[in-house]
RNA sequence: GGUGGGGUACCGAAGCGGUUAAACGGGGCAGACUGUAAAUCUGCUGGGCCACGCCCUACGUAGGUUCGAAUCCUACCCCCACCA
């Protein structure tokens, strides 16, 4: 039903194309993050204007508030935040490692205290493909357990085996639950193992026999290890998964991290940075690298924030009139920088698929990463 | 003209004999953020230096008291309020 097509391959690199009920979806593709059912400070017109062709959600969150029954009612995801393209609902993994302080990791579950309230709440296998399906995203995620950037062997190989024993829960949970009336979806693996070579090769191998899955994600990376431990992992991976299924890189990333990725093998993203860095007023910009708008040397600037960028920002507004807003703390600056930001990547994505059909990806990537790199190091020296 | 209050770093504002290059706030200058408890958080903000220590210059101006003053005294110059 979700059948992945591949167009062209450069090295690692794919170009291909998925269908979900929602829509196709084009890879490389960045997704951008809506936790709440919101792309936070953008509409969804202006979501879908920046080229994004699928969205995530949260499932931790919107459990909290509204709550999935009233998502449900109230006819799903996609009627609710007004979104008509394809949604992913992340699993709440992510929440029980960062918000670890408040929750006890056990075999069936996990035990949490609400952010918002302390109340208590279990969240299983089970259950968390119960509220996904309530929510009714395209796709949905296993309920996973993410070790720490830095965790040792013992505590990446516990993790890693719990996320599978989860994840056959989380399979027979779905199967009974797809053959009742509801929306269509697929369930997606995650794939953890740390920054273990063998406990990645394994945890790819035990996920493909566990299911017939119509991607493969991959968990717990950009969580505090190096980046060369990242890119081994990838390169790991893309040694170990099937060709034939698309690969989702959780959480990433920056946009060199994205196009270092994509040379891996990796066909689609998730990352706030767009949003969040976007609201603290970091823009990144072609051949400029990141650049903080607050800045005062953006005071007089009345050139658009990037001369390279096609979204509304650009074409509208100056950087003199965004600093303005960022200093003066109004939020239109927030809506203006988190649009760039998100077009941004969703734009690399576009160009580095473009460059894999045109068999250019090698050497226009290495490009692009060089220029890149050398204008943060240049504004890094010019800064100080 | 009289009475009272006040003049502190870019701005506002504490301090009211030593531990004060001077709290705190703002402003300014930079940085961080990777499956979002984030429109958040963190630094720096008198100058100089063969700087983890030393030297200059600083609390309206000029003198004075004191071992030592932004802090006490005197004069002067400004500002504010009220009364004439």
């Amino acid at each position: 039903m979700f059948a992945f097509t591949t167009t062209r391959t450069v090295g690692a690199a794919r170009a291909g194309s998925f269908r979900l009920p929602h829509g196709e979806v084009r890879t490389p593709a960045f997704m951008p993050v809506g936790t709440q059912a919101t792309v936070k400070t953008l509409t969804a017109e202006e979501v879908e204007a920046t080229g994004a062709e699928i969205v995530l959600a949260n499932t931790y969150h919107l459990f909290l508030r509204p709550g999935h029954e009233v998502v449900r009612e109230l006819g799903g995801l996609h009627a609710f935040m007004n979104w008509r393209r394809p949604i992913l609902t992340d699993s709440g993994g992510y929440q029980v490692f960062s918000l670890a302080a408040l929750g006890e990791v056990r075999e069936d579950g996990v035990v949490f205290q609400s952010h918002i309230d302390g109340s208590r709440h279990l969240f299983t296998p089970e259950r968390v493909i119960e509220i996904q399906r309530a929510l009714g995203a395209d796709v949905i995620m296993a309920f996973d357990q993410l070790p720490p950037g830095g965790a040792p062997r013992e505590v990446a190989l516990a993790a890693h085996e719990r996320t599978l024993r989860w994840l056959d829960r989380c399979r027979d949970r779905f199967a009974a639950l797809a053959a009742e009336p509801g929306p269509a979806q697929t369930l997606l693996p995650i794939v953890q193992g740390g920054v273990f070579a063998d406990l990645r090769r394994d945890a790819a191998r035990r996920v493909l026999e566990i299911g017939d899955w119509d991607a493969v994600a991959i968990g717990g990376l950009s969580v505090g290890e190096s980046k060369s431990a990242m890119w081994e992992v990838l390169e790991v991976l893309d040694a170990e998964l099937p060709a034939s299924l698309p690969r989702y890189l959780m959480g990433v990333g920056y946009p060199d991290d994205l196009l270092e990725a994509i040379r891996r093998g990796v066909d689609l993203f998730d990352c706030v940075a767009p949003t969040r860095n976007g609201r603290n007023g970091t823009a990144w910009v072609e051949g400029e690298g990141q650049i903080n708008i607050r800045a005062g040397r953006f005071k007089l600037d009345a050139g658009p924030l990037d001369p390279a960028c096609d979204c509304y920002t650009c074409r509208n507004y100056t950087r003199a009139y965004l600093r303005h807003l960022f200093v003066a703390g109004e939020v239109l600056g927030l809506r203006l920088l988190s649009l760039h930001n998100v077009r941004f990547l969703v734009r690399l994505a576009e160009r580095a698929r473009a460059a894999i059909e045109a068999e250019t990806f090698e050497g226009w990537s290495e490009d692009w990463l060089a220029r890149y790199r050398s204008a943060r190091a240049a504004n890094e020296g010019g800064m100080a």
